[in-house]
DNA sequence: CTGTTAGCGCGTTCAT
DNA sequence: ATGAACGCGCTAACAG
């Protein structure tokens, strides 16, 4: 007889022999305790007026039998759900499994600053089709608020649902067209500060990777190549690539193989540049040396590479902390603002 | 105008001359549909028998409203909450913030799986804290299941629940001694991979970069060493790490920089053997001229490293697969075995 | 084929 | 200070 039979025998016999243990609900314990069920309620939500010493008996009665409210049932009488929900709309990057530490790391810091509130986290990934998704999300009910990482492609939808759908914000780039309420980098920034950390090497012969129709990874194109001297700026040479892994490590391959050889690379995430410096290294092209190398967000994994990577730094805890915040002050009926973090630049030894 | 704004107006209008147009339960939905509230219940789940045209009546009245069943009511009615926990125990890894990207790729692989059943996904990291923690968590009734990814150095808290709450499964080692349900890899035969592989290259002075207090670390520790002939295994280096980027960083490096020289290096992740290719590069330190580095996992960017990473393969996905079907097989009253899939290894330049 | 009724487990007036 | 009664939004007998 294995342990867990030897448990359960144990286990029913206790049962047995306590005639009757399972306390499912307050009322079992109101019964048990000799008290109506508003007083357990009052005992264990700590709300309401009651006798000290009631309570300290109800609490300690309910310690006894494990007794825990059920939240689900609170929830439903109190009209919400406790939960919020995060979602990875994934209108970009159909085959991408949140392989992006990026994402990881934000998920984390999420996880951390919702339970601090007392809030659940719902994840859920969706692959936008059509235009209900979100609304269809929502009117669900499963949530009292949706945390959105990333516009994706569909910054058309959020608006739309953002205009009658107050608990919502998005991590995402900033447009002051935008119904959506965003907190983000400045994006903008982060692309000239690449752009004069390799303007000041030397570089000259410069291109971008990334998939300029998301809007964060756009503005850091544009601002990538306003903050160069017009006739460089003119010149730098768009690589379109998707942001997974192997994507953009195709992408990078073939470009160096077509015989491409710029001088400075900025990549529109730490992933796509590692995956630059893989096809560099295949290519026997010296980084630092020959080609200079720029990420974007520096996740945890940037300074391990080889070499350790240059990137444009991303402060995700204080961004989770923000959408957080803003969350639950739009979902406290509050005005807010938009809210748009300063990146700044790691210099290491890729560039 | 725009659309958003045509359409309030057509909805306040509609609004005045419906009276109340606020649908914000089958009751509301019921008398304006002139049937009764099982009724409607009836047509929106397709349960129970029901005059098709009164259930595309009504179906349709509910499209023209946007309304959605509350799935909190519901699944309180139906004695579930339609919810399975991704629990994430730090017992080891006080400050670690979900940064591997192992648990990633798992997480967005279980979110599948989980959405493809019709469960929500709430994630939650611990902290444990004393024996309660696991209790505590199941008894708040938030969720209809658990998955915990990873044993930490928690077993014993684990073997405790397992025996009277059955719906939890566990990612980690499996030992038979143990009463949870485990799915994971067969880590012993990952550690002989690695032993053998290393062991063919002509590498004789070998070490291990881990934490052996985590079962599934010790398992590729105990396997690695233990198909390696004696004498050699005998003497291999056990060199304790925790396993974020930034702890084993440090170790590796002042691991060589106390004048260590192994031939060959197995890392109980590839987030460890990154740290390593780092601090061998830094000092000089040939891969895999001098040095061959093993990892473990297979983590997306493990190909991408410099050199690419030669590692011991995990399916996640199908472990993620598994630990789904092992759940809900569970929770159905089943009987279930615990899963262990044979690894492989990959062999690439850091070798 | 459809309506009536009784809860799921809890919080909250309104009484006492 | 405590209890009785009602309802959150939904489903599932049981009637008819």
């Amino acid at each position: 007889m294995n342990r867990e039979a030897l448990w359960r025998v144990f286990f029913s016999h206790s049962l047995a022999s306590m005639e009757e243990d399972q306390v499912k609900s307050i009322a079992d314990l109101a019964r048990i305790a000799g008290v109506s069920v508003s007083t357990v309620s009052r005992a264990l939500t700590g709300k309401g007026a009651l006798a000290a010493k009631t309570r300290e008996r109800i609490q300690s009665i309910a310690d006894g039998h494990g007794f825990r409210l059920n939240i689900a049932a609170q929830n439903l009488r109190l009209g919400r759900t406790g939960a919020i929900a995060v979602l990875l709309p994934l209108g970009h990057e159909r085959g991408q499994h949140l392989s992006d530490p990026f994402f990881m790391a934000m998920l984390g810091f999420l996880a951390d600053a919702l339970a601090d509130k007392g809030y659940d986290l719902l994840l859920s990934r969706v692959l936008p089709e059509g235009d209900g998704w979100l609304d269809a999300f929502i009117r669900g009910g499963r949530v009292d608020g949706v945390i959105i990482i990333g516009q994706s492609d569909q910054s058309g939808v959020l608006d739309r649902t953002a205009g009658r759908y107050a608990p919502m914000v998005v991590w995402g780039e900033r447009n002051d067209s935008h119904v959506h309420v965003t907190v983000g980098s400045d994006n903008r920034a982060g692309g000239a500060l690449a752009a004069r950390h390799l303007f000041d090497r030397g570089r000259r012969k410069l291109a971008f990777f990334g998939n300029v129709t998301v809007p964060e990874f756009a503005a850091r194109y544009h601002g990538f190549v306003d903050a160069l001297p017009p006739e460089i700026g003119a010149s730098v040479d768009l690589v379109t690539t998707r942001i997974t892994p192997d994507a953009s490590l195709h992408v990078a391959a073939a470009y160096f193989a077509a015989g491409n050889r710029p001088d400075g690379i900025f990549a529109t995430s730490d992933v796509v540049a590692l995956s630059v410096l893989s096809a560099a290294a295949e290519q026997g092209i010296s980084v630092p040396g020959d080609l200079s190398v720029v990420g974007f967000d520096d996740i945890p994994i940037a300074r391990f590479a080889n070499p350790p990577l240059t990137t444009i730094r991303q402060d995700i805890a204080a961004g989770a902390r923000n959408l957080v915040d803003l969350l639950l002050r739009r979902m406290a009926g509050e005005d807010v603002s938009p809210v748009q973090a300063m990146p700044d630049i790691i210099v290491r030894e890729s560039s």
